[in-house]
RNA sequence: GUCCCCAUCGUCUAGUGGCCUAGGACGCCGGCCUCUCACGCCGGCAACACGGGUUCGACUCCCGUUGGGGACGCCA
């Protein structure tokens, strides 16, 4: 695998390669999300390769859908690699063979030991609240029955200790008399994970390695199979866990943790990058980036080092703001989709563009704003919804809203400065307050008592329905 | 239990020995704006886990305690 050299003010300097690697067993969720994120950020900013492998060894509980799934997911987000998806299923043989080396130059051996020998070893280990290891008994044996399964185990060394330097964590050690045999091939002749990642890793040049801190306790096992292996350790960032309102690690028990989700519950990419984006890593006091901004400030080494907990509120909120600030045009597939969804079918794309700016202001998510546009496409807002017609409509005299609807009627053009300006020659004709006016007929145009400006939502509406609901809302009054 | 990691408002965080009477953001409360709801603006409540050191001086450095998390698979 060739090694890109490019050149920097400072001399030369190996271009960074990172990768992430989700096991296809399930969907891509919210802190994985958040690793990639982080990942590939941090190698954009150095101009380097982001890479996507698929760490499916575990042919048992890999499925194709899990990995259509996290596709899916990291394109939604704009987390595509700059190579790969790669697949380690392909890669088989690689591991194989590194770990047939391993065997001939004596640094891996054959164990024959059954599972349930292991497991009662295990137990015992455990009642002696020691921590529980493999005892490397099958070290030393010299006899190889043909007939008999047997996994490869790394003979991990037994002195000493294996340290690094964590770009996020700093230094960390392990004694390696805490570290017991791994098992690089299993019975079955398939290889697993740390085996396969350090090959990988090598293969695929990664000089950085960002993953959860859950893998922590992985790095000095990896460390010492490139050892072995004679190949360059890669350099560690070991990022905080994201965590559940409980304070655990988050997982399926938590609610909605698939990326997937929340494109469904109506967030925007943007806002879900940017809020992930702040889990761990700040730059003075900004809490809102675009993902330009992130992309030119975000380092890896300047996240910390506790776990944060997921908090939905702060995430409606960004939801919101990039709500407010993108373009109706941006909005639109969104909002189609939504309305979709609801049953309103395909509307005309012109129209949702006039009826997007008025609700940007007034939803967190994309699922809120299909609800608050809803009654501009519904036959009739009836039933009323109960307080706001106790409050606002009942109480109002029918002749102020017959006024009002004669006059509208005898509008030239429907458009949202007129209306306004009839709007409020038939208040001051009345003698009323604005709101007197409006608010009742807020009821009758929409059913509730909160809508845009009622010039806006009359216009927004049309002439048909608004003086239909008008004449609706009258035949109400009056009963 | 063993090993590893972590510890500032409820939550996300700023803070790298004096700038801290600890700053910002979300949320919450109050107000302003206003035809409603939002948005926006202004104000308020709210934290350095505890105990020892080191130092003229600790949120900041060291040690311990407590608390939390992670790992301990023929899963990744």
């Amino acid at each position: 695998m060739a090694l890109f050299l490019l050149v920097f003010p400072g001399g030369y300097r190996m271009s960074v390669r990172t990768r992430f690697a989700p096991s296809p067993t399930g969907f891509l969720h919210i802190g994985g999300a958040r690793t990639a994120l982080f990942c590939q950020l941090h190698t954009r900013r150095l101009g380097g390769t982001f890479i996507l492998r698929i760490e499916d060894t575990d042919r048992e509980r890999s499925t194709q859908a899990a990995v259509d799934a996290i596709l899916e997911g990291m394109h939604w987000l704009g987390l595509d690699p700059d190579e790969g998806p790669f697949f380690q299923s392909d890669h088989t043989q690689l591991y194989l063979d590194a770990a047939q080396r391993l065997v001939d130059e004596g640094k891996a051996y054959r164990c024959y030991c059954s599972r349930e020998s292991i497991d009662a070893l295990r137990e015992t280990q455990r009642q002696q609240q020691i921590k529980p290891r493999y005892d490397g008994r099958c070290r030393t044996r010299s006899a190889f029955p043909a007939d008999q399964p047997y996994v490869i185990r790394f003979k991990t060394p037994t002195e000493g200790v294996t340290a690094w330097e964590d770009q996020i964590q700093e230094t960390i050690r392990f004694p390696n008399d805490e570290l017991d045999d791994l098992i690089l091939v299993r019975s079955d002749g398939s290889p697993t994970y740390n085996l396969a990642v350090v090959v990988d890793d090598h293969s695929m040049g990664i000089t950085l390695v960002i993953r959860g801190e859950d893998h922590i306790s992985n790095t000095p096992r990896q460390i010492h199979l490139f050892q072995a292996l004679g190949w360059p350790v890669p350099e560690y960032a070991h990022m905080p866990l994201l965590h559940g309102s409980d304070g655990s690690k988050l997982s399926k028990r938590h609610g909605a943790v698939s990326v997937l989700q929340y494109r469904e519950d109506g967030f925007l990419p943007d806002a879900l990058n940017n809020y992930l984006v702040r889990l761990g890593w700040s730059h003075g006091e900004q809490e809102l980036f675009t993902r330009q901004e992130m992309q030119q400030l975000f380092d890896i080494r300047q996240v910390g080092r506790s776990a944060a907990i997921f908090n939905l509120d702060k995430l409606l909120w960004i939801n919101g703001h990039h709500i407010r600030t993108a373009t109706p045009e941006q909005l639109l597939p969104a909002l189609s989709q939504q309305l979709d969804m609801l049953g309103f079918g395909v509307v005309e794309p012109e129209r949702l563009l006039r009826i997007i700016p008025e609700f940007q202001s007034r939803a967190k998510t994309m699922v809120e704003m299909a609800e608050k546009v809803r009654f501009l496409f519904v036959d009739s807002v009836l039933p009323y919804d109960e307080k706001a017609a106790q409050k606002h409509l009942y109480p109002c005299a029918p002749q102020a809203l017959i006024t009002l609807q004669q006059a509208l009627a005898q509008l030239e053009e429907w458009q949202a400065e007129v209306i306004d300006q009839c709007f409020r020659q038939v208040v001051a004709q009345l003698q009323m307050e604005m709101g007197k006016l409006a608010q009742p007929v807020r009821v009758a145009l929409t059913g509730t008592a909160s809508s845009p400006g009622i010039h806006d939502t009359l216009f927004l509406l049309g002439r048909d329905k608004s003086l239909q609901r008008l004449q609706e809302a009258i035949g109400h009054m009056q009963k």
